[in-house]
DNA sequence: GTGAAAGCGCTAACAT
DNA sequence: ATGTTAGCGCTTTCAC
């Protein structure tokens, strides 16, 4: 490609100066009427877009926020990252995208990646617990964040998150309540603050029923819990259990599908209740009972918190969201 | 947040040019080990991030590719901005999402934000076909372009598209030898180049059998097909089809969430195909019999295609991808 | 109301 | 091997 048209290409062509063709195109400045348009015309005929890039450069604002998440493929986090794309417009910013990809360690790269990027703020939706780096950023943060669903197990930091182990109390609590006993629990993967809270909540309320917890690991992925729950459905010698509680719906919607491949049904043979209530399409079919983590509440939250903080109307960000059962079809 | 530190402060610190910092953290000409040294510590000891707006500005390469997409709450789309996040890493570039929200009309806005930003190549994934900035941009391009999975219906510009009419012969006939007589079909959105080629496909191969088209338009929105479906479900004095053809699995998904509504079984009471092939995480007990687009392959070449045109190793990238029947359990 | 000039934080010649 | 210098394309004083 051609290089591309400067603002001097357009104020040679409109016979003004540098400066005029900056103040007509950012709308800042007095500038006659006339002037304006003559302006305006040649930015038009020569095909001008304002390079950003310069813009931030000298007004050191990158009108932008980092964001990073595990993963798009759970539909939490592509749901997250829609809603993020929202808000921020709203707030006349961009969104710059980042995937650790599920890697608790591709974490301290991205964030790097990020902050060189001069983003104005940095949305963490993927912080595992003993993450040193982001500790160490904490304590020393170059850049505004605030931690979104998961966070460090070390109280630092600003963090908007649910409550999980309410949210894991009511969902265990609620199928105890039905008469099940013998409650499976799907957990997530551990490095996560939320998989900790949950399983914690799980035990807590099986413990207090003075039932025995029993727990399989799906780490948060669809085909391994499709693999794992599949095999404590076809062990034989054991004892199935009546309800299976997943850590997310993610996880939730494998154990429905391990289930219907052995032409069980979620309810009328096996209850299922999964935990963050995605509004994911397939929900009328699948109809599946769960927690709320209150998605979209607990975005807000974190991005106005964000917000707060680059404009130095905060110091501080620590909400934590109360979850909601939901009820819906398969328990 | 206080001032970022900057390669000047480095280099006050490490006591050496400015320049030499510069050579230093970018990797490039010749540094003394012990200097490299000294100004690695330096630029620790004070939390140097290099300025990637900074560093763009003189290189003159924004090392980012802008990508639109129509949204993210459809599976096929998310899953896309999953990949293309892992491709353009692979290239050493970012990716730049924006989002139409579904509507055409805000295309033009965000191609223009894009360039604004300097991105080196646009991935189009939501182009309509009567899109006149496109057309007109084709002729005209300031940045390299191609358009993935829609295009416009002029024959400009790069793009990379899958075979879509045939695909969706392939669905009606597949469906016709399956002994179907009475077969829906749930149309896209028609602003789009998908939706036009699909429905004409569907139309031709029902033609060719003599049997009687019969379309209702779902808009590529679950929820606007899960009402439009239910409708015909629900119309008593009418006929009910054998067989429903979704123009997406996105709203093959709303048709089954229909049908479960009703008590109908797919397949069993009425078959439902879908096109796009998601790989999304209910697969397993929804079981959808589809069209693959091959959106891997689709994706990878209109990428490759991309970086061909950015590096001025090609002038046109134009490729038909052929789509492929997937038979699972719902037809 | 408009122009001239300085400078944002880098990189890339060009010197030495 | 390292320092000096000149911009990249803007915004923003400061003059007039």
């Amino acid at each position: 490609m051609a290089r591309m048209t400067t603002s001097r290409d357009v104020a040679r062509l409109a016979r003004v100066s540098q400066s005029t063709v900056s103040r007509v195109l950012s709308g800042k400045g007095n500038v006659r009427q006339e002037t304006s348009e003559r302006v305006m015309t040649a930015a038009q005929r020569l095909g001008y877009y304002v390079n950003e890039t310069a813009r931030s450069m000298k007004t050191k604002k990158s009108k932008s926020i980092g964001v990073v998440l595990p993963s798009l493929l759970n539909p939490f986090f592509s749901e997250t990252a829609h809603s993020v794309y929202t808000y921020t417009k709203e707030h006349d910013r961009t969104m710059l995208i980042e995937l650790t990809m599920d890697n608790p360690r591709a974490h301290q790269a991205v964030v790097k990646d990020l902050i060189g990027r001069r983003v104005e703020g940095l949305l963490l939706g993927a912080v595992s617990t003993g993450d040193t780096f982001m500790e160490e950023y904490c304590q020393h943060p170059v850049v505004p964040s605030v931690m979104y669903n998961r966070r460090l197990s070390k109280d630092i930091g600003n963090w908007v998150v649910s409550d999980n182990k309410l949210g894991s109390i009511m969902a265990t609590t609620y199928l105890l309540t039905q008469g099940h006993r013998d409650i499976l629990y799907v957990s997530g993967d551990m490095a996560y603050s939320t998989a900790v809270d949950r399983l914690m909540g799980y035990k807590f309320a099986m413990d207090n029923a003075g039932k025995k917890p029993r727990v399989v690991c799906g780490n948060y992925d669809y085909v391994q819990t499709f693999e794992v729950v599949g095999n404590v459905l076809d062990a034989e010698h054991f004892r199935q259990p009546t309800a299976i509680f997943a850590g997310n719906d993610l996880m939730a919607l494998a154990v429905i599908g391990a289930l219907t491949n052995r032409n069980l049904g979620p309810k009328s043979d096996i209850a299922v209740i999964g935990f963050d209530n995605i509004s994911w399409p397939a929900r009328r079919d699948i109809n599946l009972t769960t927690i709320s983590q209150r998605q979209d509440l607990m975005l807000k939250t974190a991005l106005e918190g964000l917000f707060d903080l680059i404009n130095g109307r905060t110091h501080t960000v620590r909400t934590v969201i109360k979850p909601e059962l939901i009820i819906r079809g398969t328990a």
